[in-house]
DNA sequence: GTGGTCTAGACCACG
DNA sequence: GTGGTCTAGACCACG
């Protein structure tokens, strides 16, 4: 199921890239699965087309889905994995950007990788 | 030195914010450190007082800054840590984001771990 | 009606809180209710759209506000209550003030409370 | 002792006055009772002269001080009470508003009103 | 249409 | 000199 939070800061059509991406990560989306259609998908979250086919297109180019002309859009099948170095250094920026809040919220380095063990989804999975 | 970069998506007041943050951890910037006032720094980043201003206000609600009327800004002295439990909820929703996004980029746990440790400084520094 | 007078000695922004709140508590705004726009209550108001922003956005870290992108802003449905220690605090400390304020005009401890009683809106209504 | 605190978001002269009545109040100043001069207060309290005069014209102003050309500021020996309806009016605006904040922390009228019976000095003392 | 950010100023209280 | 508030705009992302 993807859901979205109006209260959400993020925009909606993050929350639904974020969303899938999750499904996909936890194995409850898999390659080559069928999307539900933009406007199928706009009408089960009651928003407009056009911020389902913003997420879509954005996938698309992340490489995270496939947009089959008159057929619809698939988990893209190529292997997780690079995605380029952009998204790398975009994430390390993230991940730098978090390290300092976090010890600013007087944590320690030992709890946040303690939380990445919760969050982390092993690859087996 | 604080600075900000036009082509950074982050808003400028939020990269300001950043910028003082990291200053702290990793000492640059001391508790009762006096900050440049609201019209220097503006005329040092050649953006308006406007938006300095939204940066020093925003990190006075969060603790980091101490306005004393007529006076200026400074670091706060408070100790680092106890800054609200939904502070921590934040950033874990922020870390389990960036968790999804690198394993989607076909990285393991363990070199998102590895960058932990680069990053993430030790209390000691 | 959200009602602002330039003589207050109050920002216009604080005025425009208060006013909410005022309404919330008597029951004129209610839980989902739609408030104007930003430019709209700009205009009505003859200020600018700026001031109001400052108003909503501080209501909206208060909780009593919930905004929603490209939507406006709405009354939280969250429960009146649980904002926290700290607002707690302040409001002692008026409170505090208050009284020595009261008593220094040579009133009693009794007319401030009947004065209380005439102020405070009871829950039922 | 009158204290004051670069933190508090009042200004100095503001919290000098309230320092000063709250010591009347609780009796540890009597009318008639000599006060620090400006500039004994301002070094003790570490401030410009300015500050403490602004404080001390505007309790004179208040009749809460005497001033005697060449002799000092003394407490007013005017009984307490009676010092007009302009500051009967702001304080019912002040309570207004306190009352209006208390049932949004989701308290009751009666927790305010034990506030009260805490805070408040019977005239007795 | 909606809020968010920013510009390039102005005036004010406080110190 | 300092921050706080406000004006009267502009451009942007999102929906």
């Amino acid at each position: 199921m993807i859901t979205i939070n109006i209260r959400d800061k993020r925009p909606i059509y993050e929350q639904i890239m974020d969303s899938i991406k999750e499904q996909i990560i936890h194995g409850l989306l898999k390659p080559n699965d069928k999307m539900p259609s933009i406007r199928q998908l706009a009408s089960t979250l009651e928003i407009t087309p056009n911020t389902v086919s913003k997420a879509y297109t954005e996938l698309e180019r992340e490489g995270v889905l496939i947009t089959v002309r008159g057929k619809g859009n698939f988990i893209s099948d190529t292997p997780i994995g690079d995605k380029g170095e952009k998204k790398m250094e975009e994430l390390t920026k993230v991940l730098q950007k978090l390290c300092i809040e976090w010890q600013y919220t007087g944590q320690t380095k030992e709890t946040l990788i303690e939380m990445i063990d919760k969050l982390y989804v092993e690859e087996e999975n």
